[in-house]
DNA sequence: TTGTCTATTGACATTAATAGAATAGTATGC
DNA sequence: GCATACTATTCTATTAATGTCAATAGACAA
């Protein structure tokens, strides 16, 4: 049986699970929140929404209410419960805090270096 | 206490802890090993220094064998005890399989995809 | 024989990811 | 007034991955 994340993803792959997404992209959903949450405020239904057109379609809507509540438990952003002008349910928007855009700093050198370590494997890789 | 890994990373990094990776930088940890035992076959301890100078310094030796040993299960690698020219114990050598160059194809263009998302993750923020 | 460098493995506790179901409000059609 | 679909969030059980530490052991030099 599959892994059903990280190790050995690119098997799952092969095998034709093309909806299993990859362990980096699992890795970029806390500083994909925290730069989505910065542009303008909102709630998790409607981030799920923003993140799957930005390429994070696989990753399921718990798994963002989590991360959701465990960055609010470090003080990254806040929540407020908004009853009006929902189509549905309450929501709890979020915003972003001081200690977020902290964190978003480190998280921005990161991406960066992350970026040149990724190019820098592609370009090894073509040179063979 | 500090989670020990993933979530909430930026954190700890803003208190002084310099020395631990992000999330992102593990999850590369796979890709980036079949890229290098693609380049030449190799053993753990080899490896290990080649990583530190690619940027995952701090990554555990041990985490690095674990994920070698999980790659030959997966039969993307396979390992050869060499004991001659060896500076101390034998060497488990890992060389590259056929099913391990189509597991790396499809690394591939998930490195090629996570640039890309990096990319637009890092312009969204600046516009904000 | 002590220490240092090379080299690999195993065990334990912690942390994270996944699927699935439960809960609930709103809106629309019939 | 009832079924259904969409919006919106939370919880629980299971499984996988990670971090840390310690153990093992050969080679070599002081």
């Amino acid at each position: 049986m599959m892994p059903r994340h990280g190790r050995g993803w690119a098997m799952g792959r092969a095998q034709g699970q093309e909806d299993r997404h990859s362990p980096v992209i699992g890795s970029l959903l806390e500083p994909a929140l925290l730069i989505l949450v910065k542009g303008a405020p909102s709630h998790g239904y409607s981030l799920l929404s923003d993140l799957g057109k930005m390429g994070f379609s696989t990753i399921h809507p718990s798994v963002i209410y989590r991360t959701l509540r465990g960055m609010e438990d470090l003080g990254w952003i806040q929540s407020d419960w908004v009853t009006d002008q929902t189509q549905g349910p309450p929501r709890r928007t979020y915003h972003l805090t001081e200690k977020g855009e902290e964190a978003l700093q480190f998280w921005k050198q990161e991406l960066s270096r992350t970026n040149a370590i990724i190019l820098q494997l592609l370009a090894k890789e073509e040179s063979d």
